[in-house]
DNA sequence: CGATCCCGCCACATT
DNA sequence: AATGTGGCGGGATCG
């Protein structure tokens, strides 16, 4: 079919023909087909190549047609061959018919010879590892494919993977600068630090799981173990243009994949991650189950990175065994440790200084910390963002943005992950932990019940620096156990007397320097507040989603509880991007679904869940000094341990109580059932705030009295540190479709707790249940964007207030509270992923001003269909300054 | 026969 | 429309 087709084809084809022909020229007798003749022919018409070919021709010497592959085949082919010397080949006498001759033309190579590993190694040694920093040295991808006998193709594949380490950076088209491993290090290290975010907390906590955990907490806990959503990585990809441009294509998967595949290995404690594991990290399905084929492409896609980043010397193949079998994994075998440097001081040369906006692409893993995001653009070219910018923009307008697109991605992504750890405990579970080492590093998520969440976050992507592990460690420990065991599960209500929820409880994670908003949507409530930021931080708007679902609702019984409810939207917001645009990251949420078992009881369907919502709001401080900017806050600082506070709404936002704080040092103990809780972490830790929700609790509500275990809810980890500046608001509004309240009232019911932490993370964290929630938004689609959903989210004045005390050092949280955000929504038919399972309940995060206005709200429709779009609706800020 | 992964079609993005 | 990119997965090889 093939060659048929390029006969017809035409255009493209030809070339690819010609070089055969070529290659018969060359000599060897034309391998096989007839099909020569026609080529021959066509070469001549073709002769005009690409202006690359002439560049290549001259490159190359050797042969004018520089794509070619099979001219290149034959080309290099012999010159490899004869360098290796051998090939018996032979073998593919196949064809050839005739003649004698060569075998050596034909011989092929043998798979092994033209190995992407191998292709690699041969692309590298053309450039050295450690060039002076005042050349740069640019890499035509034509020619290098040409000099290296391949398609281009397989260029691309070395390259993504090469520039997801930054060692090359696109420059423009057909262009990319090398830059050598200089900044290698910083990249490794800047990926660390995003790893640990992402996945460090449970890999740290998988792995230690047995040792530590177990003597804190009890046993079990392979459960337990939070999530990590995929975050974007942080770095560099850029992000701003990405909104608009720069995602292109599907997140460019393969640089992405890469980053996190090396980040995976970076967080481990053996260093060792097996092929599987990483795969179904990284799988982007949205159900729960992965199927099977896109885990074979995702395998697929893992040995093509990893034979990069082993022909970088970064890893090495090795099996693992485990119970179930040997497995093929990697090892690295790369730095690990990483000098501090930040930036500038270590040496290498850096890029130097700036880069030029062109390359800063390129650069921009050095920047990071300290600048905080940098967001490059891929496209330097085209300077600036503007251009993306301004196409984008328009797009952006229109529902099927790009941007929505790729809120969406993130959606799915997060739904996937939450199915894949949800799969993986699974599995763990079975299989139990017992290999510690090797085999579980990541494993992760366990995801909740039914719900799904889905976390939009906002542009910003910061990482946050410090990490430290044991504090977050710890917390995760105590979180888990907390969770898992709920030994005191008196607490609220469960019903059954288990917490029913606790087992499987979904984590977020959230970048820290966005906004989330998180809406929970299944059932009904929605939830969704954008947020806006203005402040310079901010900007961007971040989307969030979250459903959640509530665990304890689970699905069936609480037909009731939930009403049904549609999915959420989310928007988000997008507040000006301004120059920090990037994002993209976006956030990842998990997911979580219905927890296995799943008592119900808690949350009876009705009311229960609903209605009632506490939140607590957790703290934890470290006290890291890293605290940025801290201070402290007033009063809340939590010493190390943590602190909560809580903080109940009264019906009005307005006035809400202020309160913040009741501080009680470990919460774990207390019992109560914490809608969400806040966990800020301390700088030390990878600055994380945790946030759990759990959503559930049916009427009880007792504020105080909540105890953490009862979370069993999914737990939100936003990580502070970078963000500090943000102020995260989350409202969680269960809803309960049948809740009774209003509302209005649903603050009344609604208790939250609010903690802030004076950490770094100044921002603030709102985080407001709402006991109801009408879900029901409208759901149509199409709303005008320009309607804004909710046409005014306004902080409640009350959080305005609280971040006021806070410490408003965001900006965002300001003044601004009301309605810098515009929503829009999109459009129709996103589909959210989330609405895969309704989840009956629904945890959401809202802002508080929202909570007033449940009609804003949203719910997506289900749409179940696909991930893809998502049904968040994106919040635009007002201005936006273009960077 | 399962692990690898080359090859290149083809969709989408950029010019 | 042409060309650049790169997702993706069939199916060939390897071990």
């Amino acid at each position: 079919e093939n060659i048929f087709d390029r006969s017809r084809m035409a255009p493209k084809t030809p070339i690819k023909n010609e070089p055969v022909d070529l290659s018969k020229q060359k000599g060897c007798t034309p391998e096989r087909n007839p099909v020569t003749p026609v080529k021959l022919i066509d070469r001549p018409q073709s002769d005009p190549w690409t202006p690359t070919a002439n560049l290549k021709i001259l490159v190359s010497a050797a042969s004018p047609d520089m794509r070619d592959r099979e001219k290149k085949k034959e080309l290099f082919r012999p010159i490899e061959n004869s360098e290796q010397s051998d090939t018996p080949d032979s073998l593919q006498y196949d064809i050839v018919d005739d003649s004698t001759v060569d075998e050596f033309e034909k011989q092929r190579p043998s798979r092994k010879q033209k190995s992407l590993g191998l292709l690699c190694q041969k692309f590298l040694a053309r450039y050295p590892s450690y060039p002076l920093s005042t050349e740069k040295t640019t890499i035509s991808l034509d020619e290098v494919a040409s000099i290296l006998g391949v398609e281009r193709r397989r260029i691309y594949d070395i390259v993504n993977v090469l520039e997801s380490l930054h060692l090359v950076s696109r420059v423009a088209k057909n262009q990319y600068c090398w830059h050598g491993r200089h900044n290698l290090s910083q990249t490794l290290k800047t990926l660390q630090e995003a790893g640990e975010l992402q996945y460090g907390e449970l890999m740290t906590f998988f792995q230690h799981k047995e040792q530590d955990l177990e003597y804190k907490f009890g046993e079990r806990k392979k459960e337990t173990v939070p999530d990590t959503q995929d975050r974007p990585l942080p770095d560099f990809s850029e992000p701003d243009c990405t909104s608009a441009s720069a995602n292109s294509r599907k997140d460019k998967s393969l640089r992405i994949m890469s980053q996190k595949f090396v980040m995976l290995f970076l967080v481990s404690k053996t260093k060792i991650v097996t092929l599987d594991i990483a795969a179904k990290i990284l799988i982007e399905e949205t159900q729960d189950t992965v199927d099977h084929s896109k885990f074979k492409t995702k395998v697929r896609r893992l040995y093509d990175i990893a034979n990069v980043l082993t022909s970088l010397g970064l890893i090495k193949k090795v099996h693992v065994t485990e119970e179930r079998g040997r497995k093929p994994a990697f090892k690295w075998i790369g730095p690990v440790e990483f000098p501090g440097k930040t930036d500038e001081p270590r040496g290498h040369s850096p890029m130097s200084d700036p880069l030029p906006q062109a390359q800063r692409g390129a650069c921009a893993p050095y920047h990071t910390c300290a600048t905080g995001n940098q967001r490059f653009t891929r496209h330097a070219s085209f300077n600036g963002a503007q251009p993306c910018e301004g196409t984008r923009r328009k797009v952006s307008s229109e529902p099927n943005s790009p941007r929505q697109e790729r809120q969406d991605k993130y959606c799915s992504k997060m739904i996937n992950l939450a199915a894949v750890c949800r799969q993986k405990i699974e599995e763990d579970t079975r299989y139990v932990v017992r290999n510690p080492s090797v085999t579980s590093p990541l494993s992760l998520l366990p995801v909740p019940g039914d719900s799904d969440f889905c976390v939009n976050p906002l542009p910003q992507a910061v990482f946050p620096v410090l990490q430290a592990d044991v504090p977050s460690l710890s917390l995760l420990n105590g979180v888990s156990s907390q969770a898992l065991h709920p030994s005191a599960p008196a607490a609220s209500k469960t019903a059954n007397g288990k917490p029913a929820l606790l087992p499987n409880q979904p984590f977020l994670c959230f970048p820290s320097s966005s906004l989330f908003m998180l809406c929970g949507s299944l059932q009904e409530n929605n939830l969704r507040e954008p947020l806006s930021t203005t402040g310079e931080v901010g900007n961007r708007n971040a989307e969030i989603q979250a459903a959640v679902p509530p665990a304890a609702c689970q699905k069936r019984s609480s037909h009731k509880c939930t009403s049904p409810s549609a999915p959420v939207d989310d928007e988000e917001p997008a507040a000006k991007k301004q120059t920090m645009e990037q994002r993209d990251v976006p956030l990842s949420l998990v997911v979580p679904k219905k927890p296995f078992e799943s008592p119900k009881a808690e949350f009876t369907p009705g009311s229960g869940c609903t209605s009632a919502v506490h939140l607590e709001a957790f703290h934890l401080d470290l006290a890291s000094p890293a605290a940025p900017e801290g201070a402290d806050k007033e009063s809340t600082k939590p010493s190390d341990s943590q602190e909560q506070e809580k903080w109940s709404q009264n019906k009005d936002p307005d006035e809400p109580s202020p309160g913040k704080e009741h501080i009680s040092t470990e919460n774990a103990n207390q019992p109560f059932l914490p809608q969400y809780l806040y966990v800020q972490p301390t700088a030390g830790l990878s600055s994380f705030n945790f946030l759990f929700s759990a959503n559930q609790a049916p009427g009880a509500i007792s504020l105080a009295a909540s105890q953490l275990p009862s979370l069993s809810v999914p737990c939100v980890v936003v990580p502070s540190a970078a963000l500090a500046s943000f102020p995260v608001v989350c409202s969680p509004a269960v809803t309960s479709p049948l809740s009774p309240v209003p509302d209005g009232s649903f603050s009344a019911a609604a208790s939250m707790n609010f903690s802030m932490s004076s950490l770094a993370s100044t921002t603030p964290v709102f985080i407001g249940t709402t006991a109801v929630v009408t879900p029901k938004v409208s759901p149509t689609p199409s709303v005008d964007p320009q309607q804004p959903a909710h046409p005014t989210l306004h902080l409640s004045p009350v959080l305005a207030r609280s971040c006021g005390a806070v410490k408003l050092d965001s900006p965002m949280c300001m003044g601004q509270p009301v309605t810098l955000l515009k929503l829009q929504q999109p459009s129709s038919t996103p589909l959210t992923p989330k609405s895969i399972r309704p989840a009956r309940h629904e945890a959401f995060f809202k802002t508080p001003g929202s909570l007033g206005d449940p009609v804003a709200w949203k719910k997506n429709e289900g749409n179940q269909t696909r991930n893809a779009s998502s049904v968040q609706r994106r919040l635009e800020i007002s201005s936006t300054s273009p960077d």
